[in-house]
RNA sequence: GGGCCGUUAGCUCAGUCGGUAGAGCAGCUGACUCUUAAUCAGCGGGUCGUAGGUUCGAGUCCUACACGGCCCA
């Protein structure tokens, strides 16, 4: 074999090799295991000397002379295999020498434990399933740190292939966000929620403030939305007498992609009539208590830096404008118009904990605004367990009943752990004639520059003309509870394929 | 949108003052029938992100752009 032939091409060689000696990787379809190699190592160290199948990744690989070893990979755990040229014949003896690392191989033989001890297989056969005609980034590993592998972050994210055969944590936190998204559908089921899908092509796409992305529908000559959340239709179906429903389903924003923001991500809404705010901060609450249990088999998680928070029990709950005169200094009667809270900030040069910086109140052009910005900069810093923080100003919270004593606040909560938002609820208006007139507010922001507002939609309003039920309703954005639940940085560690720009070249027609 | 940083072999990374490209792993050849970051001997491998510019000469300096990362708004 030449020297100067490219990596791939000497791979394809050993391929044609393999196809000579009859044993064509590609061409064989099954091949059955006897067990997890997690799995048969166990039985191996157990003294169990059974006769067993395995097949697996070619994952480390050292020949000496007429024997050799090779770990074999499922994915998940490995098996160590054993080959001599005595057992293995001829042909078995030179297709074990044409292996690489990366390739699949199923193995037959007996379980034993080397000299040193470590449990392995004893192979008496040896199968080709798969050739890599690629090298593979796999770090080699001892007293479990590993050398090398893929590091290189845009890599790891346009090729999630390899980072998932290459990186256990990488692959850890993929496949909790996987089981995170079973666990929530096991939890509603259970509960009697109806399970249903809604329409991802939307005339008016509504429900949150977002800018949506726009298509094209061919045969009816027809612009359409893609859907920026759930709510409107889901509320539609409680108006249909369903009275509990929920829907995990992609959503899409157009907007820039950062830690916490992926164009398209999974959302879970769920309804339920007859309920309020108490019931659904208790659905919440049972909701991740079930989901911890689930996928990390405890309600104590424990995170990377250390820190442990309880998901047994019952989540903090405090009030919005309580926290904010408790924390900023801002008294809360203040904070019923926005004129007063400016006179109030500028009185009392209230001072940005984090930046040291004045608040400068004349930024804000609503005082819902400027309630969200303290809520921001004074009270989310302190909500690192498991807390819900009640009543929302008006402005942004346009699909939510007003609170019966305070027309400028609503009867909605958001839910928070380590900071970080993690559902958002309230209590569903029922009033046609209210929700008509919020809408009608929100046209006049859109009218004012304000893309994000939401726009009017006649035929949800017809369905509560009908009659919706009072009514709970909580959204959940699925990848950035399994960011906060795995640990992860950035959204990207939970989302198989995050969106990226294109590569030079990469880009469709 | 702004600032900073990164982009060199399949992977992880060096590259000094501007002087014609380096290591480990992976690969190839040989030795080795219990290794495990196997070992030992030898060998090959580069559009230095892209495009310009300065210079006798650019991985290195300058400009623009692309992609990515971090921080800020």
């Amino acid at each position: 074999m030449s020297d100067e032939r490219s990596l791939r091409d000497i791979r394809l060689a050993k391929l044609a090799r393999m196809r000579e000696l009859g044993h064509d990787p590609y061409a064989v379809e099954r091949f059955e295991r006897s067990d997890s190699a997690e799995n048969l190592v166990a039985k191996a160290e157990s003294e169990s000397t059974e006769s067993v199948m395995f097949a697996g990744r070619v994952v480390s690989y050292r020949l000496m002379g007429k024997a050799g070893f090779a770990h074999l990979s499922d994915g998940d755990g490995k098996i160590q295999g054993y080959f001599k040229k005595d057992d293995l014949g001829e042909v078995g003896w030179e297709l074990y020498q044409l292996l690489d690392i990366g390739d699949h191989v199923g193995v037959e033989g007996e379980l034993f434990r080397t000299r040193t001890g470590e449990p392995s297989i004893h192979v008496r056969r040896l199968t080709p399933l798969s050739k890599s005609l690629q090298t593979l980034p796999l770090g080699k590993e001892k007293d479990g740190e590993s050398w090398y592998g893929l590091t290189d972050t845009e890599q790891r994210y346009r090729h999630r292939h390899l980072d998932l055969l290459s990186n256990a944590e990488a692959r850890r936190k993929l496949v909790a966000r996987a089981k995170l998204t079973s666990a929530v559908r096991r939890f509603f089921d259970g509960r009697g929620y109806l399970e249903v899908e809604t329409p991802l092509l939307q005339l008016v796409a509504g429900g949150a403030a977002a800018r949506p992305f726009t298509t094209h529908y061919n045969a009816y000559d027809l612009d359409v939305k893609l859907r920026i959340s759930l709510e409107l239709y889901l509320k539609r179906l409680i108006c249909g007498d369903l009275p509990k429903v929920y829907e995990i389903g992609r959503v899409f924003r157009n907007e820039g992609v950062s830690n916490r923001h992926n164009p398209e991500f999974s959302l879970l809404e769920f309804y339920e009539a007859y309920t309020d705010l108490e019931g659904m901060m208790e659905t919440v609450e049972d909701l991740f208590r079930a989901v911890a249990t689930e996928v990390f088999g405890t309600t104590v998680v424990r995170f990377d830096d250390g820190t442990e928070l309880e998901f047994g029990g019952r989540w903090r709950r405090v009030v919005l404008l309580d926290e904010i005169e408790r924390l900023s200094g801002v008294p809360k009667a203040a904070l019923g118009s926005l004129e007063a809270a400016k006179v109030a900030l500028g009185e009392r040069e209230v001072v940005n904990p984090a930046t040291g910086k004045r608040i400068v109140a004349e930024e804000e052009h609503t005082l819902g605004g400027l309630i969200e910005k303290l809520l921001e900069v004074f009270v989310e810093p302190t909500l690192q367990e498991p807390t819900f923080v009640i009543g929302y100003p008006i402005e942004t919270s346009p699909l939510a009943k007003k609170e019966p004593g305070n027309p400028k606040m609503t009867r909605r909560f958001e839910g928070y752990i380590r900071g970080r938002e993690v559902c958002n609820a309230f209590s569903e208006i029922n009033d046609p004639v209210d929700q008509r007139e919020r809408f009608e507010q929100q046209l006049g922001q859109r009218a004012k520059g304000d893309e994000e507002a939401h726009p009017m939609d006649e035929e949800f309003l017809y369905a509560l003309e009908c009659g919706m039920p009072p009514t709970g309703g909580c959204g959940i954005g699925i990848d950035r509870l399994a960011m906060i639940l795995t640990g992860a940085d950035t959204l990207r560690e939970v989302i198989f394929f995050p969106t990226m720009k294109p590569e030079k070249g990469e880009a469709a027609e």
